[in-house]
DNA sequence: CTCGGATAATTGGTCGACCGACCAAGAAAG
DNA sequence: CTTTCTTGGTCGGTCGACCAATTATCCGAG
C-alpha cells in the first residue's frame, strides 16, 4: 500500500510555476496554452491533462504565490518577541517579496481581474484575504491581550495593515524607482506603529 | 475661425464609457471590439476610426476614470476649513466612489495588470499616480504648515495615504459584503489621523 | 439662401492568424 | 499487462485589424 508516487505533482509543479513567469510576463490576457506549455519545456496537450481550463491554472497561479508569501511571512515572523517585532517583520516579509519577486503581485493583479466576474475565482480570492485576515488578526490579538497594542477592533486593525500592505506592495511594483523598499518599510512602520501601538506618536 | 464642432467628441466618449462597462463587466481579457461596439451602439469599425487598437482603448478608459475620481475628489475638498477635514473629504470621496461605482477600481486592476508589460500604459499609469501623490502632497502640505499635521515628509505621507485608500477600496470593491462603506470610512479615519494628525492618540 | 465640392464620420464585411479544447495513440512506469 | 503520463496534431470558432464604399456634415462661392 505504498502511495503512488507519480511524476503528477513534479510536472504540475512545473506547469504552474511557468504559468506564473507567463503570467508575469504578459498578463492573463497574453497567456496562451502554447507559451505556457514552452515556457515549461512540455507539450501544449498535457496541460489538459492537469489543468480543466486556463481559468484553473489562473488559479493555480494564484494559490502557489499565495503559499508562498504565506510562508515567507510565517518564516520571518517565527520568534518575533512582541508585537512591535512581529509588526516589522511582517512588513519586511511582505514588502521584500514584493521587490525580490516581483511576479507575486503581477499574478494577484491579474487574479483580481479575472476574479471579478469568475465565481471560481473570486472564491478563490475571498479564501485568500480571509487567511491573511485571521493570520495578522491572530498577532493584533496576542499584542492586544498583552498591552503592546492599542486596544483596536482586530477586524479593523487587520483590514487597516492589508490595505497598507497591498497598497505599498502595489507602488513598489508598478514604480521601482520610484519607492525603494528601504522607504516603503520605513513608512509603512512609521504608519503602523503609530495606529497600532501604544505610546508611538511623539 | 469657428472651432470645428463635429460629433467626434460625442462619439468617442460614447465608445469609452461602454468600454469601461465592457471591461467591468467581462475584464481586458474577455474585452472584444464586438462586444464594445455593441454596448456603444455603434459598428465595429469605427472602433479603429477613432483609437489605434485595444490598448488605445483601455488607456482612454482608464484616463477618463481618473479624471472623474479626480473631479470627485476636487468637489468633495473643495471648502474644507482645516487639514482634518481635507482628510475626511478625501476618504470620503474615493471610498464612496468605490463603493457607488464599482466599475472604477475594476478598471483600474485591468489598466494595471496591461500596465505591467505595456510601455505606453506604464507611463499613463505612472502619470496618474504622481498626479495623485501631488494632490494629496498639497493637501498635506497646507496642514503641516498650518501645524495641525505632524512634520511628516510629505512624499511619504502622500504614498502611504494613496496605499490605504487603494487597498481598501480593493476591499470595498472584492466583497462589499464583508467590506462596507461605513466601515472603510472609520477604519481609514483613524488609521490616518493617528498617522497624520496631531495630537489624536488617545 | 443654396448649391456643390471637400472633408469627416460611419458602415458592414473580409481576411489571415491564432486560440482553447480535445483526442487518439503511444511511451513510461508500476 | 494495466495504469499513468505525454505527445503532436486537429478542429471549430473567434479575434483584431483593416478597407472600400457610403452617408453626414461643413463651408465658401455664386
Amino acid at each position: 500500500m505504498t502511495p503512488r508516487l507519480g511524476v503528477a505533482p513534479v510536472r504540475r509543479e512545473q506547469i504552474v510555476r511557468a504559468t506564473i513567469r507567463c503570467l508575469a510576463r504578459d498578463g492573463y490576457a497574453g497567456l496562451t496554452m502554447k507559451r505556457v506549455a514552452g515556457e515549461a519545456g512540455v507539450s501544449q496537450g498535457i496541460l489538459h491533462y492537469y489543468f480543466r481550463d486556463k481559468a484553473a491554472m489562473l488559479a493555480a497561479a494564484a494559490l502557489r504565490v499565495t503559499a508562498d508569501l504565506d510562508r515567507r511571512v510565517a518564516a520571518e515572523t517565527r520568534g518575533a518577541r512582541d508585537a512591535r517585532a512581529w509588526l516589522r517583520a511582517l512588513i519586511r516579509a511582505c514588502l521584500r517579496t514584493a521587490v525580490e519577486d516581483r511576479d507575486f503581485w503581477r499574478v494577484f493583479v491579474e487574479f483580481w481581474g479575472e476574479a471579478f466576474h469568475d465565481r471560481r475565482l473570486a472564491t478563490v480570492n475571498r479564501r485568500a484575504y480571509a487567511r491573511a485576515r485571521h493570520l495578522i488578526g491572530a498577532g493584533l490579538t496576542e499584542g492586544v491581550t498583552r498591552g503592546v497594542l492599542r486596544p483596536v477592533a482586530i477586524e479593523e486593525g487587520a483590514a487597516v495593515t492589508l490595505a497598507l500592505l497591498d497598497g505599498l506592495a502595489l507602488q513598489l511594483t508598478f514604480d521601482p524607482e520610484l519607492m525603494t523598499l528601504p522607504r516603503a518599510t520605513r513608512v509603512a512602520e512609521t504608519a503602523l506603529f503609530r495606529y497600532l501601538v501604544i505610546g508611538e506618536s511623539p
